[in-house]
DNA sequence: CAGTGAGCGAGCTTCCGCTTGACTT
């Protein structure tokens, strides 16, 4: 018998505020939202005001049953879900769910896991915001229906399983622009002018780096001012020389963490969530699906002592930094680690980076502005107008920068700024050597997963908890693909003066090098562009902020739920209904020219399954051939000559052992079939050059590598059982059952009663039931 | 893992946001 029962959303908070609050009170979490609208229809019923039809969630009933019996053997229930729209409807299904009488039920919220926080929560309690409710309900209820009715149009329209939706059709729609951005994006070169002069000094001469401050924009126009430099005398017409400082950046976010995860560590969003996951649960850093840059007085405090300590006291500058993002809801603090005075942490090599890198950026954040010195000289040609400019930076004062510095997504940074000699008025200079060095526009760049989030949350698309998922459910579906590209190599020119002489040098550099990029894919293509046509206003980069306006409206109880979402629906749900019938099924078609040999058509458009070409009529006598097209390969860019040859697959190379070799393309790229055996090609192969003998040389070591995943054979009567070494360690297979292998024993020694044994002992595991995709 | 692409029709897919395990071969 309990005396007051806390409901938390987390069972790590759980365990720490459990520490908090004494014996009195049993703490528990509720896993996030507890009911949710049911899956197996729209779960709105539209003719009666569009009323949810909320349901347990399947994963939750266990929760939900053990928080009702709690909560009924107690005298108070405290909902301690989080203070923003989605925790404040938690809070009201648990009400729901768990059937509590107001009586006995308090509403209490804190921003801060801290002793004081909870315990003047629970001297404050509230009501529940009814109006907070109805404005996640409201939430929830426009993106079911946009979700539900976009998809099936899609599966009718385009292809099966495609799925739309008011953040992921945004994100797609980023990607598909900038690709298109970088594909009309026309380079243009102009002609930067540095130079390296010699500086005499009372000791010994310095060299000294400046650029002209206006670029040619054509060879002739360098090579002219290059001549006229060849007798020209050079002088220091002005030194300016002006304090500056730099300030560091607020303490992590999660869009923010996962961008210098991705920047410093090469980490993806996903892998970042997971390790920051990991460190929370062993309560080595606060939440990490937060939009907050605050942090409590007792971190602050901690950071004080810390800095202090550790740098010396001219380093402390605590500050409070506030959100600058659109619809952040602060229900958190700021990222930061539980205990500022524990550097590193023990655990594995990902976990000790992520964690230095977040215990650096809070530090810093409360560290002193550094303090630099900026200088700026002017270097005077005699018979032109034209000027060279050398800058320098010092730094005075190195404050934050001492322990972290941001990085920023520009890929190129213009010549880093070192210290200069002092120079003064009147200062004469030689020339070393003058370069004429051709230039290149840059094209746009292209998104990395975190750039991408970036953006999503400057326009306000999506929450901390959904930016991962988000970032994974485009690239499932195959809208988008992360991947390498290996960029092509430019010719650029170089014409360089030096002791009088003029000479000129054509150069490469390689450009348009990709890693780990996010690319559209066709049907990404496609789909962006049926959804732009036919619902421009639900792809506009501004629809979720003027929906959030009315979901504040809703909030602030001056406007009606259900009547808001009635004006969208209704508009909304016609668009369906005409595209449903004016458009027909959409498939990118493109007339590629005649087959040579037949003269029949060859097209090229996306079918069931993906891209693929066609080569003859549906409705003529002979039924038209199909072939996918393959890996790298594009709807847009494919050729005739690309496309005859994708009908040049399947190929029957010979036989061996009394069977037919096929060479063929599946889903998963290029085979070889034999015996109903398959094998798949090495990329380095040719599918349409490969011969016989390469054939079996590619299934022989197939065989053998097979051979060596079966550490032992054994016959029972009629079974037959095999023990495997599969990719989550060695298991025991028959008759299509599974049967793990106890940690204890060493799989390769294992006898056939020994194997009998475990396999009477342990339930089997059942293969994965075959999804289609 | 994999070989398909007519048309018929059954039965399936799908959203966003809050939170963890269970499970995989």
């Amino acid at each position: 018998m309990t005396k007051n029962l806390v409901i938390v959303e987390s069972p790590a908070k759980a365990k720490t505020i459990g520490g908090f609050l004494g014996k009195d009170y049993t703490v528990r979490s509720c896993m996030g939202h507890v009911a949710d609208l049911s899956k197996k229809d729209l779960g709105v019923d539209i003719a009666d005001g569009f009323t949810p039809k909320y349901v347990i969630s399947p994963e939750k009933k266990k929760v939900v049953a053990e928080l009702t019996k709690l909560a009924r053997e107690s005298e108070t229930v405290w909902l301690a879900s989080d203070e923003d729209r989605e925790g404040e409807a938690i809070s009201w299904h648990l009400v729901e769910a768990l059937n509590l009488e107001e009586s006995r039920t308090r509403r209490i919220a804190f921003h801060e896991i801290t002793k004081t926080a909870i315990q003047e929560a629970i001297e404050s309690p509230r009501p529940i915001d009814r109006n907070l409710v109805n404005a996640q309900q409201a939430r929830r209820v426009l993106d079911r229906l946009v979700g539900f009715e976009l998809s099936p149009l899609l599966w009718k329209k385009i292809k099966p399983s495609l799925s739309a939706g008011r953040v992921q059709s945004v994100a797609v729609r980023l990607i598909v622009e900038r690709e298109e951005e970088i594909k009309n994006f026309q380079s243009v070169s102009a002609y930067r002018i540095v130079a390296d002069f010699l500086l005499k000094t009372d000791t010994r001469p310095v060299t000294v780096k400046a650029e002209l401050n206006r670029r040619f924009n054509t060879k002739e126009e360098a090579v002219a001012f290059l001549k006229q430099c060849i007798a020209a005398q050079y002088g220091v017409e002005e030194v300016d020389t002006r304090p500056a400082k730099k300030s560091p950046a607020p303490p992590f976010t999660t869009s923010t963490l996962q961008q210098e995860a991705s920047r410093k560590l090469g980490f993806s969003v996903a892998n970042t969530m997971r390790v920051a996951q990991e460190l929370y649960e062993s309560g080595f850093i606060t939440y990490m699906r937060t939009d907050s840059v605050n942090l409590s007085d007792m971190a602050l405090a901690m950071a004080r002592k810390e800095i202090g300590a550790a740098f010396g006291e001219e380093y402390v500058k605590t500050r409070k930094f506030s959100t600058r993002t659109k619809g952040a809801q602060e229900a958190h603090e700021a990222i930061r680690p539980t205990y500022l005075t524990n550097r590193t942490i023990e655990g594995d090599k990902s976990h000790k980076r992520l964690y230095e890198l977040i215990w650096k950026r809070t530090i810093a954040s409360q560290m002193a502005d550094a303090e630099l010195e900026k200088t700026t000289v002017t270097i005077g040609i005699t018979g032109s107008a034209d000027k060279f400019v050398a800058r320098g930076e010092v730094v005075r004062f190195d404050g934050f920068l001492k322990v972290y510095m941001e990085s920023s997504d520009e890929e190129e940074q213009n010549g880093e700024e070192g210290m200069l000699p002092p120079m003064s008025t009147g200062d004469r200079l030689d020339l070393q050597v003058m370069t004429a060095q051709q230039k290149f526009t840059q094209q746009p760049y292209r998104y990395t997963e975190a750039m991408l989030v970036k953006k999503l949350e400057e326009l306000g698309i999506g929450r901390p908890s959904t930016y991962a998922p988000t970032i994974s459910t485009i690239q499932k579906r195959e809208y988008v693909v992360k991947e390498d590209r290996p960029g092509t190599m430019r010719n650029f020119t170089e014409i360089t003066l030096k002791k009088g002489i003029i000479t000129e040098e054509v150069k490469t550099e390689k450009v348009g090098y990709e890693k780990s990029k996010l690319f559209p894919t066709d049907i990404g293509t496609l789909v962006n562009s049926f959804l732009l046509k036919h619902f421009e206003n639900i792809m506009d980069y501004n629809f979720t902020a003027s929906v959030e306006e009315e979901f504040d409206e809703i909030a602030e109880g001056r406007l009606v739920w259900n009547s808001m979402i009635s004006d969208f629906y209704w508009p909304f749900h016609k668009q369906i209904e005409e595209t449903l019938e004016s458009s027909g099924k959409v498939s990118g078609e493109r007339h590629l020219g005649a087959d040579p040999k037949t003269g029949l058509p060859v097209y090229v458009k996306i079918g069931r399954y993906g891209p693929m070409v066609q080569m003859g009529d549906s409705d003529a006598d002979e039924k038209p051939k199909f072939a996918s097209l393959n890996k790298g390969q594009s709807l847009e860019t494919l050729t005739l000559e690309e496309a005859l040859d994708l009908f040049k697959l399947p190929r029957t190379l010979g036989e061996f052992e009394d069977s037919p070799v096929v060479v063929a393309t599946g889903r998963f790229g290029p085979y070889i079939r034999h015996h109903s055996q398959f094998y798949s090609l090495p990329k380095a192969v040719d599918p349409l050059a490969v011969d016989l003998p390469q054939a079996i040389e590619i299934m022989e070591a197939k065989r053998k590598a097979d051979s060596q995943k079966i550490l032992a054979e054994f016959n029972d009567g009629d079974r037959h059982i095999q023990v495997i070494n599969g990719r989550f360690g060695a298991y025991i297979t028959c008759n299509k059952e599974n049967y793990k292998i106890p940690k204890s024993r060493d799989a390769r020694s294992l006898t056939l009663e020994d194997v009998k044994k475990i396999m009477s002992e342990t339930s089997p595991t059942k293969p994965k039931s075959k999804k289609k995709k």
